[in-house]
DNA sequence: AATGAATGAGGGTTCATTCAT
DNA sequence: TATGAATGAACCCTCATTCAT
């Protein structure tokens, strides 16, 4: 790769990573060209320089942040610790995500009509990627006769359901901390995996 | 009520239904009030006879689509049967409804700042309502002895996040049949309750 | 006359009050045909059965107001005192019609391309009759000997513009009562007729 | 500046030229956004580049043409000559903008509820400028025992008023010429100062 | 590699006007 | 007489996208 395709690449990363900052702030929708480029002092025009249109930025974004989660996941999968503490692991760090990047986080599990056909294929099997990693993470826990489960994918969606929803009536200041959330579900589905 | 007004309420409705149409086919925000108008034959101008703007027209959807399943609950939670039987039927209804609606089901738990001030405390007194037939049921079977919960609206969330979810994954020639995914979730989630 | 001729006559009076009355609350432009029917408990279609349309009911607006005016201002033409009392008594009652009616007095004397060519020729003649009525108390001041002027028109034209202009900076609660600026301009504008 | 922001604001004047002329022929309100643009062979769109609404678009019209008149009157003010040809001076100039710009003068001396808070703030600001400039003369004859006047503020609103008003009832081909109602208007009213 | 400038397509909203009843 | 209902035409504004430079 030649140098100026390095800079090239940086160039790009760096307005992902801007996209992303406004997905976070302003939502899917509301995240404009404009305000993507003037978080980088860059005018809107000078983004299609980088990406064929928005569609293609914002997937790019969606990819960054979904390889991003896997990765994390992935290494919580491979340390050297009872299943069930993988479990409660992976489950706070999904929660803690959720939480933490409301907005972020919508664009990965609710993206609709956004995404080209093309695009939204891989991005299925991104998805599938991901949840794979639970599903992988149950059966160890029933190899290992921790766990009993004859559907690993149903359980997975229903995992993911509880959790996914959280960020639609927490309150920051309101009842309940994060940490009481956290603990209360991971105690909770713990009883569906036993 | 005169046959006029009669005749208001029901193409009231009929505009109602069709925005819901919409909202299931192109989401939320993508709805517009000429793709609303155009399903009935009319022109958008028309639509704002009936409702002051695009807000007052969601919350009407919003509302007819909560109340039913208001209703339907409550009825089932007066029925003379065990209370796990109650569970099971409230969370078959709730997936039905989830998979059978499915736009229109995130139009009511995912929005946000779509509505007025007005009309979002409304909202969200009405789902309060929703949530604590939940509530309600759950500590039936606790008072009955059939459940052990401390937090009933925790766990409450826990149960309504995971079957709102299915909505997203559930592929109507897929793998697994509604029924099946009822049946699942309904044994797994009773062992939450358990 | 018959008597369904009669009410119509009146109702068309009481239509017209209303739409004067919404001028002068919202001023001209922003005066609808809702508003104007809402006043008298009726819809908007219904004043399409007095009136051809929105132009011609404003313009009757118009007409009774500039009558109305014009009558005053005959009454105290022919009241048997002092010439400068009678200038100062129309300068006053043109002063407080200006203030008091602000948006009322603006569409009688600042309308530009609304109205019909038709019906502006005959507000052009109205305002003629009513500028004439100044033109003749000048004159009979100068016949008197009292006033000095050999351009009664272009003299009364400077008038009624230094006072049609108070509407634009007086402030109700400011400086200056409408007493003291009446006082004012009656004092300086009689040593431009001497 | 650079040659791009020279050229920028060239075509910005422009805009405020082709508003201007708009606003001269249809009126304030009546003045769209798509003719102003048309006028100039562009789309309405094209405005928004520069000028953030209609309302800053006719704003910076007011701001311009006031400006102008301004600094005209500024320079009158500082000549070496007797206080009545200033005075006359000044009348002149008002009266001549007033009738070639009619309009546009209305724009700047009849606007009301148009502009948003911030910007008539500035207007009220800079309307205060401009009449000062005539209270200043005032007060420069009256020292130099040319004038007697006590209320200098009033008897400008006075005047102005009389001029403003010249533009509602003046006829390009009518009985009076131009030079004619300024010599008019200079002689009478200099009774009034006197 | 970047951008200033322009635009087309569309969105929500308002309102005078019409017309069958 | 009166109106409920509908509409067309406008209006302001937004935004992704393009293109010459």
């Amino acid at each position: 790769m030649k140098l100026s395709e390095k800079r090239s690449e940086l160039k790009k990363h760096q307005i992902v990573l801007s996209a992303i900052k406004i997905v976070k702030e302003k939502g899917f929708e509301k995240a404009t060209m404009e305000e993507i480029a003037a978080g980088l002092l860059m005018t809107k025009a000078s983004l299609y320089y980088y990406f064929h249109n928005k569609e293609d930025l914002l997937y790019q974004c969606h990819n960054l942040v979904l390889h991003q989660n896997i990765e994390r996941m992935e290494e919580i999968l491979l340390r050297p610790i009872q299943i069930e503490e993988k479990f409660k692991e992976m489950l706070k760090l999904h929660i803690h995500f959720a939480l933490d990047e409301k907005d972020l986080f919508n664009m990965i599990f609710e993206s609709k009509a956004v995404f080209s056909r093309e695009h939204y294929k891989e991005i299925v099997a991104m998805r599938k990627s991901y949840t794979s990693l639970w599903e992988k993470m149950i059966k160890e826990g029933v190899d290992q006769g921790f766990f009993k489960e004859t559907e690993p994918y149903l359980t997975t969606m229903l995992l993911l359901g509880s959790v996914n929803w959280i960020h639609e009536w927490y309150q920051p200041h309101g009842t309940y901390t994060k940490e009481q959330i956290t603990s209360h579900f991971q105690e909770k589905l713990l009883k569906v995996l036993h």
